[in-house]
DNA sequence: ATTATTATAGATCTTTATTGTCCATAATAA
DNA sequence: TTATTATGGACAATAAAGATCTATAATAAT
């Protein structure tokens, strides 16, 4: 279980963005160039960063994409789930295997939406695990690693 | 990014091994026909979990498999490193694009193995995701999800 | 020792997901 | 109006997951 390379693109592609806020518009040529991904390629993952509301884009001259959002208030989690989905690390697959009977409580079969609390035992722990997952990734934003190029590039130049 | 079926059919399998533990090895038919996945496929995830030393196996007549270690000393995170591998959850692919310079340190470049502390600011925040998703699958055993399912089944004999 | 039983390893196939390209179209600012 | 830029659909290549079959090796019971 890895996540794709879409996943590194898509992250640093809102880097980029990120950090050139202040000047204009960035265009999917200039992006593609810094990342080292082809432009059919990348218009395709800002398309879906677009449709989920992390980016703006627009077309025609000097066109190009932007943050829809600062920076602070753009998670990890965010931009990851773009790319990889929002359905559960863990699905189970066979709830109507006769294990399932011992594992799962009454009305555990339909947990989708309503019984979040009345998952089953091992669906229990995979999911605590994925919410541990998600709650570190949605406390880091795509701010704090500017702030900390930021230090680290300051740092450097007072080093020389 | 979602847990193979694999992962599934492994962590049932081992809980069954360990709900079965006083009793005589269980076989791959047996294991099979509890989780409803073909003798075949359940075989190849069988033979890598005794591989990695998670289970025992015996041939011929009455044998088949039990659990290597006692149910308290296997984790979940111990059962899915087995199918979904040992890599990192988040690998850079493009650590020579022009973006590279900006975000990580002089000598984050060989990162792999000897300088954990030099990760690129990227990677330092899906690696710390990563490892709280590590901590909470490593601290819950199978154990723990016997004992929790013994738990209900002893309640639900209370109210009847 | 023989035998029936069981796990193992290899080859192979299908299906699905990821990665990638190309092109025609729509939108926009100059 | 036009040059420019993003968008969406179709498509192809590759890789990974899921699954099956078969021949072989190991073992316990006899
Ligand atoms: S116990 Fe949970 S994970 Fe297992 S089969 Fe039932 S629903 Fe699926
Ligand atoms: S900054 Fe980190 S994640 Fe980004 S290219 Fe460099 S090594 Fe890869």
């Amino acid at each position: 279980m890895q996540f794709s390379k879409s996943t590194d693109y898509a992250l640093h592609a809102i880097i980029h963005l990120g950090h050139s806020q202040r000047c204009n518009n960035v265009g999917i040529r200039e992006l593609s160039g810094i990342l080292g991904v082809s432009e059919s390629y990348l218009s395709k993952i800002m398309s879906k960063l677009r449709q989920d509301g992390i980016v703006r884009a627009v077309p025609g001259v000097n066109g190009g994409y932007e943050l829809a959002r600062p920076a602070d208030q753009i998670t990890f989690l965010d931009v990851i789930q773009v790319i990889e989905g929002r359905q559960q690390l863990f699905e189970c697959s066979n709830s109507s295997s006769q294990q399932h009977q011992l594992l799962a409580e009454e009305g555990a079969v339909q947990r989708d939406q309503k019984y979040p609390g009345k998952a089953c035992l091992v669906e229990k722990v995979m999911n605590g695990a994925e919410q541990q997952l998600h709650q570190y990734l949605r406390e880091h934003t795509i701010q704090s690693v500017l702030d900390e190029a930021f230090k680290r590039c300051s740092h450097d130049v007072n080093k020389k």
